[in-house]
DNA sequence: CGACACATGTAACACGTTACATGATTTG
DNA sequence: CAAATCATGTAACGTGTTACATGTGTCG
């Protein structure tokens, strides 16, 4: 539901047409999240399906116009007042891959964590030297702002990231004695039972 | 691909069937992604399809079964040796909704900010909560480390996030005066450009 | 002239997700 | 017996995403 929000917010300062909405778009998440053409023409179509927008005829230059609605309005104001839902977030992949690989004794799951972190510092390396250069021109137009934004919550995330990398590293090897040998094989994975019982299939 | 790739590991420990996989999904990443039944079936089937797992008969109490192909081993080791790509990560719809916010003037940042903010930290101290009862009864089994780890994942990322929507705050005040009341109608936003003209459609 | 940006779409697919149908078995 | 859990599926929809088709205008 961002990109469909995103357009709407866009469209909340005036008609636009296709490709600008794209043009825009980037431009205020910097380049940071690609937004291919067609996508804008798709949403728009659904955007338009549930009313939030309407087309608007054209531009001088012939551009096909969109319009947001009242219902879209109503729609956009909803969507900044309600806060983006942490409390059923989205699976992450990475933290299913680690809790899959601590079930799975045969996976080396501090390979997955180095190379992971690699990655992620690279990442966040990568995003510090954007901002850098982002401050460096001192950010005035919203759009450097917003972008500058945005970089800046890649950059957390991604530090954030890294340190629970180190926490999950740590925490295994203090527990690594603690399970590490029993449990080996799938047969008898389901015998001990304290309380994930209920989560458990019975077996008959 | 988080569901796909989840599946395929817990089957990688010998054969499953629908139901089952569902259980133990759940308890390796707690309750906290609660993972829709007629999902596994339908991820069972596009993953049968893609010959990584074929059915394996039945349970000696008539449980269908499906079990890994080699090419899903393969598939598996991969996923596990590929580092979850962070330089190209998923919209976040926070993010986007505070760079669309940026350039709304309309919209009352500080109360998005504020607002997402209180989510946030509640979320936090939920997990936190979690995460103080699951440490007491103390992680014995892979399944108990596995969602202890999960849920400092959702810890350290709430708490960027938190720190993040701070310094949001803190930055934009700092900026408040030298944007604010310029560029307040659409007509003239792509007036001045400076190096994100690229980013911008031409006028004609 | 050829490449490239501008501009508008359509078709097709992937994954995630929910709702529904259906029945066996268990348990209070 | 009724309710809940176990168990297997199907149908349908939503968003995100890519690939493709097509044409105009511009610039070196």
């Amino acid at each position: 539901m961002s990109i469909r929000h995103g357009l709407l917010a866009l469209l909340d300062r005036g008609p636009r047409y296709g490709y600008q909405l794209r043009t825009e778009f980037e431009s205020r998440t910097g380049a940071t999240w690609p937004l291919n053409v067609g996508q804008v023409y798709t949403t728009l179509a659904r955007l338009e399906r549930d009313s939030l927008v309407v087309p608007a005829g054209e531009d001088d230059s012939g551009h096909a116009l969109y319009a947001i609605t009242d219902k879209g309005r109503t729609e956009l104001r909803e969507w900044f007042a309600r806060p983006v839902d942490r409390k059923s977030p989205p699976r992450d992949e990475l933290a299913i891959k680690l809790a899959m690989a601590v079930g799975s004794p045969e996976v080396d799951i501090r390979a997955v964590i180095q190379a992971q972190r690699l990655h992620t510092i690279r990442a966040m390396q990568d995003y510090t030297r954007l901002k850098a250069q982002a401050i460096e021109t001192g950010p005035t137009t919203r759009d450097e702002v917003a972008w500058l934004l945005v970089l800046e919550q890649l950059i957390f995330s991604a530090e954030a990231e890294a340190r629970w990398l180190d926490h999950c590293e740590a925490r295994l090897v203090r527990l690594a004695e603690s399970i590490g040998q029993a449990d080996d094989d799938a047969p008898k994975r389901q015998a001990d039972s304290t309380d994930s019982a209920t989560h458990r299939p019975a077996r008959r």
